[in-house]
DNA sequence: GGCCAGGACACCA
DNA sequence: TGGTGTCATGGC
């Protein structure tokens, strides 16, 4: 029996409307913000691409060309900003050198070649990955995070130690397979996440897929092993 | 002052 | 395969 993620979906989208994610006026900004908010909120994540695009360096030969060193400092607000400056140059030595520094070209490839080319990159993980193919590349692949997981478990759809990979099969599994769904559902998620199920609250106070649920005979209690 | 945020990797048992 | 330490800033 298929667990109703579309209509849960469906009462996300009517009480927070449309997210219009991922901010990033070009694919290319989609793919730094998703290195860059790697375990980061946002806002410190904006600051950081602020900062790239003062010194116009916002661009596949500005990254590739600058040191590792001298980008640390551009990207410091972002945390981590040695680790994660080196992971922009890694992405940038990999599309250079297969791709000629053209996104277009490696986004060419179906929604799993390209998943997988990210992941042989190193900084880049099954987040990151899915977050590159469904919001730069806009080829589906579901993306699942802390929030995805928070919210399941708690609705208990799944067990809270379930990997990765479990959550976006099972995530994928009860959603049709379309670019715009994924990409809404993810942002949804992230939104009510923020907002109704915090990391240091274990029951989501005020959530409003609670009441909304229960009215609408959304079925839950599909565990998954 | 402590907790947390749109993770990934290295290392170890 | 799973657990733990490390990377670090900024908002609340």
């Amino acid at each position: 029996m298929k667990t109703d993620l579309l209509s849960i979906h469906n009462i996300l989208l009517e009480r927070f409307g449309p997210q219009d994610w991922w901010p990033g006026d070009t694919p290319f900004e989609v793919v730094i913000g998703a290195i860059l908010t790697q375990s980061t909120s946002w806002t410190n994540v904006e600051k950081a691409i602020g900062n790239l695009k003062k010194k116009k360096l916002l661009s596949p030969e500005g990254i590739h060309k600058i040191d590792a060193g001298e980008l640390a400092l551009h990207i410091r607000s972002a945390g981590y900003y040695n680790a994660k400056a080196r992971k922009l140059k890694e992405f940038m030595e990999h599309l250079y050198t297969n791709h000629s520094g053209k996104l277009d070209q490696l986004f060419e490839s179906d929604a799993k070649a390209l998943r997988v080319e990210l992941l042989s990159i190193w900084g880049i993980g099954p987040e990151t990955a899915d977050s590159i193919v469904l919001y730069a590349a806009e080829k589906p692949e579901f993306v699942v995070d802390a929030y995805t997981k928070r919210i399941f478990s708690r609705m208990g759809y799944v067990k809270e130690a379930i990997s990765y990979e479990d959550l976006k099969e099972f995530s994928e599994k009860n959603l049709p397979r379309d670019v715009k769904i994924y990409n809404e559902f993810h942002a949804l998620l992230v939104r009510l996440g923020k907002e109704h199920c915090k990391k240091s609250k274990p029951i989501c106070t005020g959530c409003p897929l609670t009441k909304e649920c229960k009215r609408k005979g959304v079925r839950r209690k599909e565990i998954t092993s």
